[in-house]
DNA sequence: CTACCATTGTACCAGATGGTACATGTACCA
DNA sequence: TGGTACATGTACCATCTGGTACAATGGTAG
């Protein structure tokens, strides 16, 4: 069976979603998934090797969530952010995303095969949301600067949201920011200075 | 001499810091401060030990700069973080900051001796961030949304700013969102709705 | 049936790990 | 002077680590 290998990372994706990376060993990974650590090396080579794949997983379901982001026709930027924070502040990914940053700390402090996580992680997400922006009429400058912000948001109250599970404080917060986004747009009553 | 155990700490710190806690053994860290693990031992009783030591440590200079955002008389809220900005951006603290937020991710997880640092970690900056607010004439409901979003912008910048180093764009994007801020305060022609 | 190949179990390895036992040094106090 | 408390070095321990050697499965294709 070719995916025997898929399927094996995928469990341990969940396994170390569940119980930390930074902290287990081959051994308990394996115990976690009903197999030996002798399996995990014979599949990837080595612990490291499992390392890099169980990041690139974490990368493809993060673009997963990402995909969802597409445009829905007469749907307003607002609502779209709206139903994208839904849908990744869902409790159900809070593993993954607790995973998510606990590799991106340790990607920080160059932990080897865990770095060219960083080389996306900015950057894939701004791309969209910049065009997503100067769709809406911002200029080139400030769509950079919104799409940035709203990534910041974004990942700051998911950090709020793990930490200490107020759900209403941390939508309400970005409601807050949603509601100023829109009124930062253009082809309204300019609302600053 | 009292203090032997205090400059031990201060030093692992900074070398944490530096080389990251997650991958470090006693005896790798010992050797980064031209000591045994034997010392190590003896001072803070056991790793886990040290590693709770060096997490207050970090709460505390963390603190030591929460200390700094004191009101200046005649300041606006929005030069105030300005100036709170340009200080916690700092190059100079980066190493420092990377450690925190590599250690908030292990807390994420549950790993040992860590997870205190999540009691504080939000409503420590939290309730300065919301007294300021209601100065500026918030209710509290917003003012506690506005504090949640701008710790949220302040992290989220950090981590974008550890990862692409990009301090014009993160500047732009903090800057856009202090514009915002100061447009959502009383006492303007409302800009919303 | 046989030959082959992917997979898995068992047993092992050298090295590193956190922690301990014990002896030694060193300063200060009686 | 002797003693006492802190500090440090040396040596050691059991355990765990990632990784390997090798044999045994089991299915599949010729």
């Amino acid at each position: 069976m070719v995916d025997a290998k898929e399927r094996l990372l995928a469990a341990a994706v969940d396994y170390v979603a569940e119980h930390g990376i930074g902290t287990k060993s081959l051994r308990q990974i394996a115990a976690g998934l009903g197999t030996s650590h002798r399996m995990l090396i014979y599949h990837f080579g080595s612990k490291q090797g499992l390392l890099v794949e169980i990041i690139r997983t974490v990368e493809a379901r993060q673009r997963a969530v990402l995909a969802d982001l597409a445009h829905e026709p007469g749907e307003s930027a607002g609502d779209m952010a709206r139903r994208f924070w839904r849908r990744i502040s869902d409790p159900a990914l809070w593993p993954n995303v607790r995973l998510f940053f606990e590799v991106y700390g340790q990607a920080l402090q160059g932990r080897p095969g865990t770095t060219h996580l960083l080389d996306d992680v900015v950057h894939a997400w701004l791309d969209p949301i910049i065009a997503l922006g100067m769709a809406q009429g911002l200029s080139e400058q400030d769509a950079q600067a919104a799409a940035r912000l709203g990534l910041a948001v974004t990942r700051g109250l998911l950090l709020d949201l793990l930490t200490t599970g107020d759900r209403a404080a941390a939508d309400a917060a970005m409601e807050r920011y949603i509601t100023g986004y829109e009124a930062q747009l253009p082809g309204r009553a300019s609302p600053l200075s």
